[in-house]
DNA sequence: ATGTCC
């Protein structure tokens, strides 16, 4: 029997596979997807996605969003809320080992036409201060002592040292410092790693995008407007990056500790090491718990500084200062990590641990968390796509319920970084976008080769799927033209 | 994703 056929269609873009599927299941998996994503899913994520269905404290169901692949344990497009007054665990796992990575949005009052004769000066000058790709460091040299306050107080260190806007702080989820951050439980080599990191792109699929909102992308005027998208062919800047080396080496340290205890100290089974974990109200959940939050922080820190360097990199190349170029953020959200919030679950309100890994909060309008000015719209939701295709800004929806308030976060790859490296060539991938007005840096042939939109599932689809799927709402898709890659 | 294996 193929695979597909176990799976059941709940609708169009939803498809569960019943507990009867494996022993342990708790609750039921669920995948989204349109029946084109789900016929091209790789099967491994059914194995995972249900694996993740035996975890202790699991509600409602595992689920995997539109954008869905294979991962480390989870699949990367998983979410998993654990109960945590009902012995739910906290993994790694089902956050990833980068931390917080995320995605940052900044607008400005631009329009293509007045960047098109800078797009080279303004990319190459922006590969020069941001650094990008495999042990980069930064510009911000920092004492160990001085990291450490900078992973218990995230952004809000930045903006206290002068790199950005104090109403920066309001557009990042935690207001850009997630309480509880606790650099005690960092290790010295999670430290090592991290101190010279801050401001730094890093590799893979992270990368620095200028983008254009064109008139024919927009497909909520209002809604448009109110994030900050007010004039046509209208200039932005998109970044996707997380918490570096540190919060690799902050998994990896845990993953460790929780492998020793899991099964000796709390008995519990589990089907793939790679969901190794411990209960939420253990010492050892806590202190992942707390240091995983330092892991935001620094996240949060490292795309503050990033900012920065956009800022000035602009003011330098337009010749006009950052408020004048009205580069205000639009929102900064992430798309790996674990948040306590409060969810209504069959009519009962619950403290639940959300796991999004490669999933993307999604809240709805009204929401507590949101500023101010989103109170009304919902939660801006930012998805990068490939370097090729695009990316699209998106909001929060009340019927988002259903999945904890989560939807994707990108493309999703097809293939294995192995072959689209067999597939694709970087050097031609970058002139062949050069020739389609996409101005590409990239510190490695090989890993732009790895990116290359076609090793990724359609954006359009996966951002279809989820609206479908009333998971989230369009607003804006935004297409490149200039790209500096890890 | 990652000082791309201590």
């Amino acid at each position: 029997m193929a695979m597909i056929e176990i799976l059941q269609r709940i609708s169009d873009t939803i498809w569960e596979i019943p507990v009867s599927y494996k022993q342990g299941m708790r609750v039921p998996a669920r995948i989204y997807g349109t029946e084109k994503i789900i016929q091209e899913l790789d099967e491994a994520v059914y194995d995972q996605v249900t694996n993740v269905a035996t975890l202790p404290g699991i509600t409602k169901y595992a689920l995997c969003m539109p954008d869905g692949h294979f991962g480390y344990g989870f699949p990367i497009g998983g979410v998993a809320a654990m109960d945590v007054e009902q012995g739910g665990v906290i993994s790694p796992g089902g956050i990833g080992f980068d931390i917080n990575c995320g995605m940052r949005l900044v607008v400005t009052n631009l329009t293509y036409d007045e960047v098109k004769p800078h797009i080279k000066k303004l990319v190459d000058r922006l590969y020069e201060r941001v650094p990008a790709g495999v042990g980069s460091t930064g510009f911000v040299k920092l004492s160990r002592h001085e990291f450490r306050k900078v992973v218990e107080e995230g952004a809000q260190w930045c903006i206290r040292n002068g790199y950005g806007w104090e109403e920066d702080l309001q557009l990042i989820e935690e207001n850009g410092c997630i309480a509880g951050a606790d650099s005690a439980k960092i290790s010295e080599k999670a430290i090592d790693r991290g101190v010279n990191q801050i401001g730094t792109l890093g590799s893979g699929n992270h990368y620095l995008e200028i983008q254009i909102a064109r008139p024919e992308n927009i497909f909520d005027r209002e809604l448009a407007k109110s994030l900050g998208i007010t004039i046509p062919n209208q200039v932005v800047v998109m970044f996707h990056c997380g918490s570096r080396g540190f919060g690799h080496q902050v998994a990896t340290d845990y993953l460790q500790i929780f492998l020793k205890v899991m099964e000796s100290k709390y008995g519990i089974k589990i089907l793939d090491r790679e969901l190794a974990c411990a209960p939420f109200h253990s010492p050892e959940g806590q202190a992942y718990f707390a240091a995983m939050k330092c892991g935001i922080n620094m996240s949060f820190a490292n795309r503050q500084v990033i900012l920065h360097r956009i800022r000035e990199v602009f003011s330098e190349i337009l010749k006009k200062s950052p408020e004048d170029l009205d580069m205000h953020m639009v929102y900064d959200v992430a798309h790996n990590t674990a948040k306590l919030e409060r969810h209504i679950v069959d009519g009962k309100e619950r403290s639940l641990l959300v796991h999004r890994k490669g999933a993307t909060r999604a809240f709805a309008p009204g929401m507590e968390d949101l500023p101010k000015q989103y109170k009304n719209i919902g939660q801006p939701i930012i998805i990068g796509g490939s370097m090729e295709t695009g990316s699209y800004l998106l909001v929060g929806v009340n019927s988002g319920e259903q999945t904890f308030f989560s939807t994707a976060h990108g493309s999703g790859r097809t293939m294995s970084r192995a072959k689209a490296r067999k597939i694709y060539r970087g050097d031609k991938l970058q002139k062949e976008m050069e020739s389609r007005g996409i101005y590409v840096r990239s510190t490695s042939y090989s890993g732009l080769a790895e990116e290359a939109g076609g090793a990724y599932k359609n954006i359009d689809d996966v951002i279809e799927a989820a609206e479908l799927a009333g998971i989230s709402k369009r607003v804006v898709k935004l297409t490149p033209i200039g790209n500096i890659k890890g």
